[in-house]
DNA sequence: TAGATTGTTAATCGATTAACAATC
DNA sequence: TAGATTGTTAATCGATTAACAATC
């Protein structure tokens, strides 16, 4: 299995790969060789024959009675994810939530290869965050035509997001991580990933009013 | 609708929800009066039915003809997603990424009012973060025993996300939102809701690596 | 009135779960 | 061999989308 064969595969599958590749490399660890999708099933709660058909996508195949060896399916999913090639990436918006993505080592591991910071804020531009230089909105077409960049982190305010999204996708960036609440209008061709953190909480208050005022 | 009337509903509602009430804030500030499920729909490029249904959940009810009232629709979706009285929280770990939580203004709007935070290293106990004082992890069952505190965020390093989630509930938290990779085995009493940066950044890998390399 | 829009019921679609033969 | 586990096909479940009568 190769990146050129990237199979269509649902968002949640792709939601629960990295959960799988966590815990497997926790087991290879432990120096296990060989696990069962029924035994990452129980570790997680889920069903074992969800990890199955998940683990299928990946092109990674088990062994009936003896499950899949830890090694090849790690090595799978990677492939799958496209963790063994990162995409270099530049991030606009270096406040607070842009320096802790930044700085966070996970995401070179994980695909994510932060080339490059944009603030519009003259005091930020020309000093470093861990490494990663900081420049001014204005060079931002061209670092990422000359460097090939094609994914963009948007850690701006919610109100400079359309604005520096366009900017992104005039510059040539394909994909853009959004970290704003904002809802982006971009070009059919555009993939968008939002991370909703305001969404997410939602659901934790929700699911918390709906639980009530259990005595404790 | 009052806050103990709480509709189940879907996660995926849950969701939506915040992305209405930002597009409706900023046809209140245009000074727009009503506005029609085909409207929002077309604005967030969702189907309209669904727009319908998921204001449905919140209590909201609109005219045939005219559609609903924004600020009527406003109040509701604050209403039901319980943005008019905040949890009081917690912040556990106060790294790159929690303190860029403690910053942001926005979670207070949205439900979440976070109290203190916590940390294990000696260097940043007894400072503040933008007003928030920074405790010893091992004051935490004190303080959310006192202040009755119903939910905790955690942005730990990942291999001490289960310990600390161990102590939180140990404490008296009902809630956990959980912004750490780890997948936290808790009681069923225990809401959580993991924020999964990793699995949003597979989404977006592999929905470029489908896409393929276009030229440009 | 005419027609846009609501609220709701029915149809479709896709993801999850169950069932089961093949296999080591 | 016996039986746990795989891979796959079928059934179920829930969410999305379509259809449509009611209404202002």
């Amino acid at each position: 299995m190769n990146a050129s064969q990237v199979k269509r595969c649902s968002k949640q599958t792709l939601r629960r790969l990295p959960a799988y590749h966590r815990l497997l490399k926790r087991m290879a660890t432990t120096g296990r060789e060989n696990v069962s999708c029924t035994r990452i099933a129980r570790e997680l709660h889920l069903d074992p024959t969800q990890v199955r058909k998940d683990l299928a996508v990946t092109g990674a195949v088990g062994r009936p009675r003896v499950g899949f060896r830890v090694d090849e399916a790690l090595g799978a999913i990677e492939e799958f994810l496209g963790w063994n090639n990162a995409n270099d990436a530049v991030l606009v918006g270096a406040g607070a939530l842009g320096a802790a993505l930044i700085g966070y080592p996970g995401f070179a591991r994980h695909g994510l290869r932060i080339l490059a910071a944009f603030d519009a804020d003259s005091a930020k531009v020309g000093k470093e965050i861990r490494g990663c230089p900081v420049y001014g909105v204005d060079r931002l077409y061209d670092l990422v035509d000359r460097l090939k960049v094609r994914v963009g982190v948007l850690t701006v305010p919610a109100e400079a997001a359309q604005d520096v999204a366009d900017q992104m996708i005039l510059a040539g960036i394909e994909g853009i991580w959004n970290l704003t609440p904002a809802w982006l209008d971009v070009p059919e061709s555009i993939v968008v990933e939002n991370v909703e953190l305001s969404a997410s909480l939602a659901v934790l208050s929700s699911r918390l009013a709906e639980r009530g005022r259990t005595p404790r």
